[in-house]
DNA sequence: TTTGTCATTACCCGACCTGGTAAGTGTTTC
DNA sequence: GAAACACTTACCAGGTCGGGTAATGACAAA
């Protein structure tokens, strides 16, 4: 028997999913809620094998539940819910820790075969959200951008990870001063003015 | 008509592939390589719509073709061949720029739809990827371990935007001294003794 | 009530960083 | 061959940072 809560703030909905679960006959719906206020506590006190997580419910949004149930619970597959093909908010409840989405509309039909293959392949993704991810790791390739030559590429490279000049200079086996000649072109091709500014954007838009 | 380049190493299967493509009528193989040393100039020269791409080449991995590729062209679809199941090199095409990604002993089958799959969604990717690609993205939640206070928190992101210490006083409204005083207390908590390394570290541990 | 933690401010000194200016070498390109 | 560029080194002046030390008030837990 697999064991699901549900949170959900329509009444109607929630009670829907609830029938829904039941009448299939594997899952019991051991806990439903009309918000998340609460749902670190009781993924605490009664884990179940799966959530069903509205995003959008007052007081707290369920990524943000998300957040929460993942930083005590690593197991729970979390599926969310949304009204709209949201995809800036799905992305975020993928990045917080839910393996699946599901639109609302889509409910009576696909929940059933969404929860098994959550727990079957870990997984539960439409294409056009698989898209949506792909996009999201694939840097555009801004490398290029600002034009560094190999040396600042490389010394660029060195002060990200925390290097001091002197560090980097030795690192190198040129001069101190070298080092610094660099460091003032990489200044002016990146428009800052201090390590930590040119540390930040480096790393930020990964040119490194 | 949709246009094709196969990279493939293996004559039989680069092929197979020809004839399959050639066979179903929508599809026009336009380049057809053993190699992707030449891969940038190709696409360059005459850009298909879709490239398939082996990932285990000699001379140059499909994936750095890949890179090279789409530093050139955003717009190609570019799908991976992989005899293995082999999750690392998945990983590395999807971030590279491929869209897709399909085990040679599923061509036969797969390969028509998954085609137009990417056609149509931009995507085509298994559940098994789906939540490997997941797995990627939800950074373990590690943001407890250094445990800062609040106002620790607070001046540790203002650095890593590039705020110097005076910036980072105006900002918060206090004394240039007591920013120097958390920043202390962050370089103890980090176990770092400057601020690149201090920012190299909240960014790349996702401190912020 | 005492101990602890958080947030706040301050000073000193030595080390480090930033900006400006200048100039030497070698390689590639026109 | 000249021009452009990458790589290399150097000095100065002023500003910033890093570590040590010390102190105050607020608030919570023991």
């Amino acid at each position: 028997m697999i064991t699901i809560q549900v949170y959900e703030d329509n009444a109607a909905l929630r009670h829907g999913l609830e029938q829904l679960l039941s009448f299939s006959g594997d899952f019991a719906v051991t806990g439903s809620f009309d918000n998340c206020l609460q749902a670190e506590a009781e993924v605490k006190q009664s884990p179940p094998d799966v959530i069903l997580m509205d995003i959008d419910m007052p007081g707290m949004t369920g990524i943000e539940a998300v957040k929460k149930i993942r930083a005590i619970n690593t197991k729970v597959q979390i599926l969310m819910l949304t009204v709209f093909d949201d995809n800036t908010h799905i992305l975020e409840a993928i990045c917080a820790g839910a393996s699946g989405y599901m639109l609302k509309k889509n409910v009576s039909e696909k929940l059933i075969p969404a929860i098994n293959e959550l727990l079957a392949e870990g997984a539960s993704l439409s294409p056009s959200v698989a898209k949506m991810i792909i996009a999201s790791m694939q840097q555009p390739t801004t490398k290029q951008q600002y034009d560094f030559t190999n040396r600042e590429q490389e010394i660029l490279a060195l002060l990200c990870k925390g290097n001091s000049y002197k560090m980097i200079a030795a690192e190198l086996g040129i001069a101190f001063e070298t080092v610094r000649s660099y460091i003032k072109k990489i200044y002016e091709k990146l428009q800052v003015h201090s390590a930590t500014e040119a540390v930040s954007k480096a790393i930020n838009e990964k040119l490194i």
